[in-house]
DNA sequence: GATGAATGAGTTTTCATTCAT
DNA sequence: CATGAATGAAAACTCATTCAT
C-alpha cells in the first residue's frame, strides 16, 4: 500500500501481479457466492482496491472468469512441468492425481463446476474449457504411453475411461458435503495400473447396444 | 410426451399441467442460455404467456429452478418404477443406464450441470441435489445387492465406484461438443459386471498415501 | 350463496347490499394493512367473492375508498338522526361524542387517518372529506346554538375550538398504542359546557402575534 | 436553509449532505403526491440524480420515509435547543408553538399526516412516531413544570389536554384548504395559561360515563 | 351474473461500467 | 494511476384491471 511498494510493483511485472491479485480475490468470491452472485464491488472489496481499478486489468467481469479459467489451465501445466523436472513421469502422474483429485479442496471443486457451468453460456469460456481438456488429454495419453508396461496398453482408451471418473470425483467433491475422494482415487489408480498392463476391464458384450 | 397427450393436458389440465408447461419452457431457456441469462420475460415468451402469470404457478424464479430440479428427480424415480414394472431388476438397471447415460441428450446434461452449479449458492437446490443423490444411491445399492452373483459383491463400494463415473459422463456430454458416451458406458457396464461378481478392481496398494 | 338467496338479493336492494358487503371487507383490509398494502385480491378474499366481481359494484379501487369515506360520512348523519329521534338535542350531542370519541375503536381511528392521508393525493377523497367536515360543522354549530344557555355563547367559535380537539383524539387513538381518550373527552365536554355558558376560555392576550 | 448554506453543503458536504439533499427531494415529492404515488424515479428526478444513486444513501424507499420522519423529529429537538439557548423556557415554549402550529405550512402538515398514516403499516415508522411523541411529551411536561405559577398546576394533565389539540391543528391544516390556525393556537395558549395557573378547565361531572 | 386466469404496465432494486477528480 | 460516486439499463416481481367461460 505504501508508495514505495506500489512503485516497485509498477516497475516490474506490476501489471501481471495485479492481475494475479485480482484473480485471487475473484476466486475467493466466486467460490463463496458463485459468479453471478458476486458483484464487481465484491471483487474490489476482496482485492482491496476500487471497482474502477479492476477495469484497468480486465476488460469486463466476463474477462475475469475467463482469466480465472485460463489460470487454472496454466497452473495444471505448470504443476506438470515442475513434477516432471523433479522426478520421473510416473511420479508426475501420481503427483497430479494426488494434487488434483485426492487432495482437492471443496473450493477448487466448486470453482471448477462454476467454470463448467459458465461454459454453457459463454463461448469464450467454452473454448477455454475445450482447450484445457485437450491439453490434459494430450499430456495424459503421452504419459500413459510412455509408462505402458505392455504392448496391449491403449492409452487413448485408457484416458477415455479415466476422464469421466476424474471429472466425477470433482463433481462429488463439490456437491456432496461429506465426500471422501480416497476410494474413488484408489479406483482410478487401479484403473491406470490395469490399463498400463494392457488389461483394461473393457467393453465386453455391450448389452445396451441399439 | 406425445403431442396428443400434451394437447389434452393443456386443454383441461389445470394447475399441474400449467406448471409442467412452464417447466418445459424454463428447461428450454435454461439449456439455451443458462439460469442467470434467462429472464422471466424469456420464460414467459417461451411458454407463450405473460411474465406475471408465471408467478401464479411459481413463487419466484428460484422456485422455477427448484421445480425443475425436483421434476428431474421425480422423473428418475418414475422411470425406475416403470422399468421395474415392465421387467426384472436387471432390465431396470440397464434401462436406467441406457436412458440416463448412453442416450443422454446434451440438453439434459447441460441442465444437470446448471443445477449442480446452482446448488453452490442456493441452499434449497443443494438440499434437492443431496436428496436426489441419496435416492439414487439407495436404489442402486439395493438393486446391485439383489443382482449380486457372488457373496463377495460389495454394493456400497461398487456404487462408490460407479457414482463419479456416471457424473463424469454427464459432464463430458455437457462440455465436450463431440463426446460419445458409448465407451464410458461400456466401461460402466463392465464395472458393474465385475462388481456383481465380487471382483471389483479395487484399491490395491495405494501409491499416493500421505 | 344458494341460487335462491342470490335471486332474492338481486331482486331487491341486492346491488346496495353487495356494495355494503364489499365495503365491510375493504374496511377490514384497510385497517389491517392500509389502503396501499391491500390488494383487490385481498378485498375479494375477505369479501368471499372473485376479484372481477368487485368491479361490478365499484369502478376501481379508488372508488372503493371513496365509497368507504362516503359511508363513514353517511353513518355519522344517520347516527345523528337516530339519536335526535330517540331523545333531545343534548342527548344527541353527548351520544355522538360518546360514540365517536370516547368509545372510538382503534380500527375506526386508523381508517380515519387512512382517509385523511388519501385526501392528500385523491381530489375526490379530498372533496368528500371537506363535505364531511362541512356537514359536521353545520350540525354542531346548529346544535350548540340550540343548546346555548347564555347569549354570550358563540357556537362558531366554540366549534372552532372543538374541531381540532376532536380530530386530535382520533389521531392519538390511532398512533398511540395505549391511549385512553377519557381525559381528553372530559376536557372536550368541559369545553362545550363552558362554551354553551358563554365563558369560552379564549384568546386573551395573544403572545405569538406576528 | 439559506441558499448560501445549501451551496456550501452541496459543494463539499459528503454523505450527510447528500442524504439531506435526497430527503429534501423526497419531502417535495411526498407532499405533492404522497408516499405511495411517488416513485423512486420521481425522487431521483427531483433530486437531480439517477435512481440507482439514491440507494447509495438509503437502503430502500421505506428507509427514505423513515429518514424523513427521523429528520422531522430531530429538527424539533434542534429547534427546542436553539430556542432554549437563545432565551428563557417560556420563550422556547412560545417559539415552538409559533413555529409548529401557528406558522405551520400546509406542506409540513401534509407530511405529518403522511407519516402518521404510514405508521399504520410500517412498524419502523410506528416506532419512530412513538419515540417522537415520547420526546415531545417529556419536553413539554418538564417545561410546563418549570413554568408553573401555582402548586395546583398538573403538567401531565395539562399536556394530556394539549396533545390532541396540537395534533388536531395539524390535521385541519392538512385537510382544510382555507384553515387558519390562529384561533386554535390562541385557544391552546389560553389552555396553557390556565393550566400553569392550576385552573385547568377539567373533567367535572363526566356526563358520558358508562 | 360470477369467476379467476391472464395480462402487462409500472415499480423497486441491482450492478456492470464509466469518468471526473 | 487510482478512486468511488454516479449512471442507467435491465431484471424480478406486483397488482389493478379485463374478459373468456
Amino acid at each position: 500500500m505504501s508508495a514505495a511498494a506500489g512503485a516497485v510493483l509498477d516497475a516490474r511485472g506490476g501489471q501481471a501481479a495485479r492481475r494475479e491479485h485480482i484473480l485471487d480475490a475473484a476466486e475467493a468470491c466466486f467460490v463463496r457466492n458463485g459468479f453471478h452472485r458476486s458483484t464487481m464491488q465484491d471483487l474490489a472489496r476482496e482485492a482491496g482496491m476500487s471497482p474502477g481499478n479492476i477495469y484497468r486489468y480486465f476488460e469486463s467481469k466476463e474477462a475475469v472468469v475467463l482469466g480465472l479459467a485460463d489460470r487454472e489451465r496454466a497452473r495444471g501445466g505448470a504443476l506438470v512441468e515442475r513434477l516432471e523436472r523433479e522426478g520421473d513421469r510416473r511420479g508426475a502422474l501420481l503427483g497430479i492425481i494426488e494434487r488434483y483429485f485426492l487432495a482437492i479442496t471443496r473450493e477448487t471443486a466448486v470453482l471448477r463446476v462454476e467454470i463448467w457451468s459458465e461454459a454453457n453460456r459463454n463461448p469464450d469460456i467454452a473454448a477455454m474449457v475445450v482447450r484445457s481438456e485437450e491439453e490434459a488429454r494430450l499430456w495424459f495419453t503421452q504419459t500413459l504411453a510412455a509408462l505402458a508396461v505392455s504392448p496391449a496398453c491403449d492409452p487413448v482408451a485408457l484416458y477415455g475411461a479415466m476422464g469421466p471418473l476424474m471429472k466425477g470425483i470433482i463433481i462429488e467433491r463439490a456437491i456432496l458435503p461429506d465426500y471422501d475422494p480416497a476410494p474413488s482415487v484408489a479406483h482410478l489408480l487401479g484403473l491406470i495400473e490395469a490399463g498400463l498392463e494392457g488389461r483394461l476391464p473393457a467393453a465386453h458384450g455391450n448389452e445396451t447396444d441399439r
